[in-house]
DNA sequence: GAAAAAAGTTGAAGGCATTCATTTTTGATG
DNA sequence: CATCAAAAATGAATGCCTTCAACTTTTTTC
């Protein structure tokens, strides 16, 4: 039960990411010191690090909460595509793409992922690479659904398809994050682009 | 003409430079301060930042000598490919990876991509994306080469499937990086089961 | 070849993430 | 409700990249 302790924490816990979240999007990650954090959020520069391991650790948790509402909407469609190859895959894509800016700025894109790439054993860097392996596996089932239905060949490996579509639009969003004037009308051209030659290409193989 | 200047300055370039190959080799690249590098090219901490703008501009600087002897030789492999499209573009990414471990460690890797994601308009992340393109672009320039010659269907957009090639290769890389345990027998092995995947489904095409 | 200018070197200082010994607050016990 | 133990908060100290004003060395000028 909430004793007053409980309650102050979690209370403490949300203040920092609040104000992480407004901060980081306003100011820019790299701008923001914790020292503002702190002062945003009414503790001391230790009481962050008491709830959070590092900076980093506080916008792993901003990804994080990204991540699990579109794996969520992605649930609904996976179990339910709309018909053809392509325009299954591009719905899943695009309920991806299209949330990607509810909470994070490109440059928090950007220094998430750089950290999972850099400290891949970190707490931080392994929690990133899971939710990216989660998405991965949302379109590895897709593409089994789409298989089972006739919309794909049903001789080719699943999991090494679904993993090259991943793939492909993780480095789509990767560019669009590094490049600051695309808009994401043009990274569901450019992913439209690439699935469409790959399903083309694919369905005709049997 | 070489003066005493200009010999001093290329000299110290290289020492610098030959002092951190070393280091960030044998100690890793978090550990190594500048103040050691410094020390071992018999500089100041302030000569170090006359001849490389950042720590991480080191870094560049050793894995653009990388990839330029891989593009390199790449370039004989583009120029006459072994028969099939699955051999011929396994031949080419085997060049690449085999020869990624020559200057740099996993860590160095990881380094230099963390940096050219989260930094993307500095000169060194410029470097770094600029090398990626010209990778890119040389595995598209296979790709043309497979379809004149009848190994890969001629309709399919060739920029798009290098893209789509690139990227697998690239994320597989990425990969191999953040996992210590894996050697580049698996890494080949993985990218081996992709690229079969990818050209057996699109081969049936026309 | 002396004086002035240009180029380069130096290391101490500044800035920020992170740590940790100390102090304060909360909860349990009698 | 007074005392003690446990938990949490605090902010000064540490470490390292990077900057920059002062100093040295090299080159040019006359």
């Amino acid at each position: 039960m909430a004793g007053l302790r409980e309650k102050q924490k979690a209370d403490r816990k949300e203040r920092i990411l609040k104000a992480a979240v407004e901060r980081f999007r306003a100011d820019g990650y790299r701008s923001v010191r914790i020292e503002d954090l702190a002062e945003a959020a009414e503790v001391s520069v230790g009481t962050v690090y008491n709830y959070y391991l590092t900076k980093g650790d506080i916008l792993i948790a901003t990804v994080a909460m990204e991540v699990e509402e579109v794996l969520d909407a992605g649930k609904a469609i996976v179990a339910d595509p709309p018909p053809g190859a392509e325009a299954a895959l591009m719905k899943l894509i695009t309920g991806y793409y299209d949330h990607s800016l509810e909470y994070l700025s490109k440059e928090m894109w950007r220094t998430a992922m750089a950290l999972s790439i850099q400290e891949p054993d970190t707490p931080n860097g392994r929690h990133y690479t899971d939710l990216d392996r989660r998405l991965a596996a949302q379109v590895t089932d897709l593409i089994e659904v789409l298989q089972k239905r006739g919309d794909l060949p049903p001789g080719l490996d699943a999991f090494a398809l679904g993993q090259v579509v991943f793939n492909t639009l993780n480095m789509l969003f990767i560019e669009f994050v590094k490049d600051a004037p695309m808009t994401l009308a043009d990274l569901r051209d450019q992913a439209a682009r690439q699935i469409r030659t790959l399903t083309r290409g694919i369905a005709g193989a049997a």
